[in-house]
DNA sequence: GTGGTCTAGACCACT
DNA sequence: GTGGTCTAGACCACA
């Protein structure tokens, strides 16, 4: 977990982001202890009230558990984390439909170009 | 052409998307006379430099072409312009297919969810 | 809008709790618009980033709208401060209900206290 | 006696009301001996030190007696719970007072809210 | 060790 | 002028 970062986007966001195609993506597995504050400040050379309000953002939707004193935890929620995953499919696919039409593309050609493999 | 800026995106870069989007689908034809600076600057609430700097680069790449003292066209180019719009499926395409299989997604699932109309 | 914090709560959900200690009562109305940031740091001798979590805290709650170099403002929407007010109503009530009754108090005491003026 | 504490109050307060909150409801009796420190300390997983200030704070208030070598003792003088009690009603009656009518509450819609038993 | 709050001050984007 | 982000560093509470 080391990147650089687009320069055209709040860091605490990209690494929310981040986080959360970790969870979705089963990298990190329900109740999984994060890396600390600090650690993970340190790890993405960023400074750790980022990190802080990176977490307390996750948290309150609910995708963490912070714990004080113990560090924080993905959910146990597998529910959340299965809706999380459908809702940025449909979100992700949408924006593709409605970049691709604003092109004068029809969705008949997106399914083609799928399907022939790029 | 009224638009709101996201805020996470030099501007200038955002009004290149926009006439390239433009042009590409068909809404601007080739050889079509653009806005001046001036014009477009007011239009967009913007800094007119800005605007110069968008048609520079649009210069550059050959999508515009810039004439002292007449005003900056579209390219007479179908090709290029042809080209770009492929260039534009593609990218478009891989872009979702790569953000998707991050999240865990098979390309299965992706055309499954085209299909059920997103 | 001047005050000394107690010091066993942060401050920040003090200020929070007092805008909307403000808004419930009527003190402020829907869509007045809020100090600025440093405006209130400075009134209140705190940090601006401490007000700046208040408000964004706020405008999570949706009890405040930002606009960008406007400022912030009440919301419009009544519904929501009616039920806040009654939740706020109930939460009190319940609390000193709790209170009481860990004490050793009945009901029909706290009724009889009211009543008697104090 | 064990608990979870609540974050925003000084750990050693939230003992002593506690305590108090124990006597005035008649859970402790008069002359009673209290836990000693360490057992305290051990039993609400704080440190003892913290014990230490809570017992100091009670002898100050003459709610407790410290006998060395014997332990603590809660006083046995009944007036002064009895006033504690009564002093306890009146306080926290008081601050909803205050609190609803902060609100915007009349006395009035504070005693019916309290009726309909919420 | 963990997270939580707060300050001081910088730099940016938007109006 | 407005709010938004980020850093550096301090101090506290909890385990």
């Amino acid at each position: 977990m080391s990147r650089q970062f687009a320069r055209d986007k709040p860091i605490y966001l990209q690494v929310i982001d981040q986080i959360i195609q970790e969870i979705v993506s089963g990298e990190r597995v329900l109740g999984e202890k994060l890396p600390s504050v600090r650690e993970l400040a340190i790890t993405l050379g960023v400074n750790p009230n980022t990190i802080q309000r990176v977490y307390r953002e996750l948290d309150q939707r609910q995708i963490t558990i912070t714990k004080r004193g113990q560090g924080t935890f993905v959910t146990e929620d597998k529910q959340l984390v299965d809706r999380m995953r459908e809702d940025l499919k449909t979100q992700y696919i949408e924006q593709l439909v409605l970049d691709m039409e604003a092109l004068g593309f029809s969705k008949h050609e997106i399914l083609q170009s799928l399907k022939e493999g790029e």
